[in-house]
DNA sequence: TGTACATCAGTGAACGCGCGTTCACTGATGTAC
DNA sequence: TGTACATCAGTGAACGCGCGTTCACTGATGTAC
């Protein structure tokens, strides 16, 4: 690819993550287009359509859920599941315009199900540990993450309870809900 | 209002309700036009403009949340919570296609405040049983059903897990994690 | 109970706007000699 | 190191489609007598 090819490419990326980042995938390509300082036309020089691009932004991001997932591995085994729900929910909130899109099949299968893995490990060893309820399942683990996508993006489209992070509360009752009786999480 | 006028209303109110439950409110009005088997400019004989349909729509819907509410005030204060967010999310769950709209300012405020005024007072009753968690407030009901409405919404725009029934296990969650220490739910 | 008429309802086609996408062209890059 | 040229990149304007909304007209309803 020759050299204006590619940084024109990455500018582009770097732009369309800020602007869906902030006004969610809506935001319109001629926007993403400025805030590159390129003309809407360039785009499809490197992009489809605007789902491709959507695509390399997606990536980005799974990309940086699964990194918050082997950050996770590394906390002790009794906290490693709040720890990595804990980042999960932050990366959410930064990048609530693109947790609102319907990733339907645009989200990256391979970074999806690795992503996976990881939390079903995750899980798996909060389990060996008796810190967390016996009878969770993975899916627990994914509903807790839409849940918690879900006060986000309610918390930003709706004036009521607004500002509070309230996502952090949430996420509070949720780890109640999973630790095991007797072991309370510490709170 | 002229006999024909008022069962066209009904009529597209009706279509607009089904339309939007299942599709979603970025349905056409073409479509929810053709639902009650009316030509697309009847409908702005009723309706100001889309936004006015909803609206209309909406309020049906919150209508419904708040005899919810009413309906868990019956039951015994120590499952009240309980029983009103289970309800919550069977309507939710139902109304799927509508519960994804951004509500932004086409809710009807005063619905919204009523279902906060009541679901406020089911979280004071269920104290009151010390039946939950002293330090949860009205915010965290809010929390709990935006949460819910996340998991519903996520089941339907993903395949992964699909089927399932998710919110069902979130919400067992929730209110796990809602109840006071050494007095567990009924699970 | 009929009938005339004013009023309001219904409607298909057309309009207009926003936005993704493409065109037809000019400009930059890199390679061959 | 210069220069020519083929190739690919950049671009503003235009295109086209979907969809909310309006137009200009025909049809139904209800009231007055």
């Amino acid at each position: 690819m020759r050299r204006d090819a590619a940084t024109n490419r990455d500018r582009l990326i770097k732009a369309a993550e800020e602007v869906f980042a902030t006004r969610g995938t809506a935001a319109t390509l001629d926007d993403v287009a400025r805030a590159a300082d390129v003309g809407p036309a360039t785009l499809y020089r490197r992009f489809a359509n605007k789902d491709a691009l959507v695509q390399a932004v997606l990536n980005g991001f799974f990309q940086r859920l699964v990194a918050l997932a082997e950050d996770a591995e590394k906390a002790p085994a009794h906290e490693c599941l709040d720890v990595f729900l804990q980042t999960v929910g932050v990366e959410l909130a930064e990048k609530a315009g693109l947790s609102a899109w319907q990733w339907g099949d645009l989200a990256p299968r391979p970074l999806v199900a690795e992503l996976q893995r990881r939390s079903a490990a995750l899980l798996a060893r909060a389990q060996q540990a008796e810190a967390v309820r016996n009878d969770l399942t993975p899916a627990d683990i994914t509903a807790a993450v839409w849940a918690i996508r879900g006060v986000i993006h309610s918390e930003r489209t709706t004036s009521v309870h607004a500002g509070q992070e309230l996502w952090r509360r949430h996420l509070r009752t949720i780890l109640d809900g999973f630790h095991v009786r007797g072991r309370p999480a510490d709170r």
